[in-house]
DNA sequence: CCGTATCCATGCCGATACTG
DNA sequence: CAGTATCGGCATGGATACGG
């Protein structure tokens, strides 16, 4: 199970005491998830708003990660039934128990982009 | 730069103003990273250790991942030059900065992997 | 003990075209 | 508007053998 996407390492394979980081990650770390949830904590987006905040992802990745985001019970998904389509995504309240851990790494993130502490430039 | 190995997506692709998570993410996202992270939360660890800890990873993986953390300047690596090779990985005082995160991602995971949120569960 | 080198299968992911 | 379908390149990562 939840073998989808590869996943993310488990210690002691098949154990269930494999690194609780792990299981995290493996909801969180998708390559497009972070921008999808990192939006999500600002309010609810249509499936265009995500194609216009990240131009670099492609109809199929953005649906693909969406609805594993969706399987994992973390995004609802509101389809309203007519023409033309719309579709709302936001965070379930399952979803909202993730902010801690995206707004913590959105300040990492912010604080340490900028200054530059990889190897080849502290020589 | 930083795009060995794809990379998380980047929203405005190029933009200096691209998800501050994603940074982070790149740096800890990688798949056997958060297992590694976790670990030296809890003190230095020797390569073997990891092999002993994680069986489901390769030499060659572990070898990667590690170069990457070193290279992101999150995990410093002594070499004891002797026989047989000694090699200590350790927290640098910049990967020290990414504990609350992954203490975080490690309660999360605690507290919500044996309850089951998927969508196919809850129908 | 701690790696590197090489080969190669898998599947991720982008590009493109098409549908309700 | 919000997707699905299909194809294919190529990076990811496993297996194995070998080196300091």
């Amino acid at each position: 199970m939840r073998n989808r996407k590869g996943g993310f390492g488990e210690c002691s394979a098949g154990n269930d005491q494999a690194c609780p980081v792990e299981y995290t990650l493996d909801v969180i770390g998708g390559k497009w998830k972070g921008v999808i949830l990192y939006h999500l904590m600002y309010g609810t987006k249509r499936f265009s708003d995500f194609r216009r905040i990240c131009p670099g992802i492609t109809q199929r990745m953005l649906t693909l990660q969406l609805r594993e985001l969706e399987e994992d019970g973390v995004v609802h998904r509101e389809v309203y039934r007519q023409v033309p389509p719309k579709v709302e995504y936001s965070l379930t309240e399952f979803g909202s128990t993730l902010i801690p851990i995206i707004s913590l790494m959105k300040d990492w993130g912010e604080n340490y982009k900028t200054k530059q502490h990889s190897k080849e430039n502290r020589l």
